[in-house]
RNA sequence: GCGGUCGUGGUGAAGCGGUUAACACACCGGAUUGUGGCUCCGGCACUCGAGGGUUCGAAUCCCUUCGAUCGCCCCA
């Protein structure tokens, strides 16, 4: 038996990494005024089908789908927005005030195998707006992203930004790809070939040395680009300059997912490498909500990959704030005073303090080795004497100052040393 | 789904055909039977991912399998 592949456990030791994440993110979607919503890890597999698009990666191969009792097929979450679209819509939050600005936090599944920075269970920090297409919250999402990052001590975070259009214009668009890339067709590697005719901007970012030059020579999307589409372009660009966001256009940047349009950006960082280099990514999609059954609402947001932000805190050895120190560790002498302990302890922890004792019936020395290992502050010493005489011995760790105090007054005498 | 590398104690690792499987750290115990961080001493792998084979003999060679890791596709 074992953990199943691409999975992991976060140890104690990690978790408290997990800790500053999620709350470097609450704080900042809380100042952004982003409220959480939690959606199930498992929704009907029709979700991911028409929300995510029938021909990505990510449905075609990736997804963990199974069948319930009844015979229901349902997929293990492979991203966050096409579920909370369907809460957005399922909850008729439309109704409500708009624009509804959600962020969320949690696990994500797909099949693939595992590499630096990818598992088959991972971790995502999303946001997700609906109800405005104002390009100025195209810049704030893209901003709170990079907020988030820097908040984290994170830096060299690049931001890159382009726009798709339009599922019309992306139609004429492919059409003048492969126009394009059609005399090449001999000369394309196996992948490009494939994705001629599918999906050819997918060609735009192959790595095959060929294949690239031919690339290169390609027409940009930005070129088909309707009147509205570029003043939309143009104007979360001059937003994002408002905020003082560095970004690059970059009219090669091609999402995974069916359902973006205008807006698309991504999160990058190069020390990563190219796989585990994104560590964000998302864009507008304006005609989901309306594909899952809701309202012509539109929608933007982002996905941030929990791991690879981890990988970047490592690589730029950021320092987690660390966890609390123990306050009083407990030590026993003897049955009596173990006895005794358990109230005292009881009392240490009903103050607020932070306690523990042995619980291995260790000699002293053994337990004064693992007062060390726990960083406890002071040291109580109990035994018969202290029993006797109803003052413990109390020792402050770091001087080795010792004290004799009443029993009683070791809650406060600890408080005060705080 | 495809390709490379690797798999020895709690951890980092030596050993690469010859039989008690180095060493370091961690942990436990003792020196110091009521006091930590230093020092010294002792303990801690019937076993080298699993299964099969070659051999008088295998952790060391071969095959299979599982896993890890890195890369490709794709993505976070």
């Amino acid at each position: 038996m074992g953990i199943p592949r691409g999975t992991y456990d976060i140890l104690p030791n990690e978790v408290t990494t997990w800790h500053y994440l999620e709350k470097t993110a609450r704080e900042i979607c809380a100042r952004y005024a982003y409220e959480e919503v939690r959606t199930p890890i498992f929704e009907e597999t029709s979700l991911y089908e028409r929300g995510v698009g029938e021909t990505t990666d990510i449905v075609e191969k990736e997804m963990y789908t199974f069948l319930d009792r009844k015979k229901r097929s349902l997929t293990l979450r492979p991203e966050g927005t096409a579920g909370v679209v369907r809460s957005f819509v399922e909850n008729k939050m439309y109704g409500e005030s708009l624009p509804v600005k959600l962020y969320y936090f949690g696990p994500m599944f797909r099949y693939e195998r595992p590499q630096a920075g990818r598992y088959r269970q991972f971790h995502q920090f999303g946001v997700e707006v609906f109800g405005s297409d104002d390009p100025a919250l195209d810049a704030e999402v893209i901003s709170l992203g990079l907020a988030f990052y820097r908040s984290l001590g994170i830096s060299g975070v690049q931001v890159g930004i382009n726009n798709v259009g339009t599922p019309e214009i992306r139609a004429k668009y492919f059409e003048k790809l492969i126009e394009y890339f059609a005399p090449f067709e001999a000369e394309l590697d196996q992948d490009a070939k494939s994705r001629l005719y599918r999906n050819p901007m997918r060609i735009l970012d192959s790595k095959v040395k060929r294949t690239q030059e031919i690339a290169e020579g390609a027409p940009s999307i930005l070129d088909s680009l309707d009147k509205a589409s570029m003043e939309n372009f143009e104007r979360v660009q001059s937003y994002l300059q408002e905020l003082q966001v560095p970004f690059q256009v970059n009219d090669r940047l091609v999402r995974g997912l069916d359902y973006y349009t205008q807006t698309a950006f991504e999160f990058m960082i190069e020390e990563l490498g190219a796989q585990a280099g994104v560590i964000g990514g998302g864009g507008r999609y304006n005609g989901l909500v309306q594909e899952l059954g809701g309202p012509e609402v539109s929608g933007i947001g982002f996905g941030i990959g929990l791991e690879r932000v981890i990988l970047a805190l490592k690589e730029q050895n950021v320092a987690i704030p660390s966890t609390k120190p123990m306050d009083c560790f407990l030590v026993t002498m003897g049955e009596q005073a173990q006895h005794a302990s358990v109230r005292l302890l009881g009392e240490l922890r009903g103050a607020g303090l932070k306690a523990e004792r042995d619980y291995l019936d260790r000699k002293m020395k053994a337990q004064f080795k693992a007062a060390n290992r726990y960083k406890a502050r002071y040291v109580a010493v109990l035994g018969d004497e202290e029993l006797a005489s109803g003052k413990i011995q109390v020792k402050q760790m770091e001087t080795g100052e010792q004290k004799s105090i009443a029993m009683d007054q070791l809650v406060s005498y600890l408080l005060e040393g705080k």
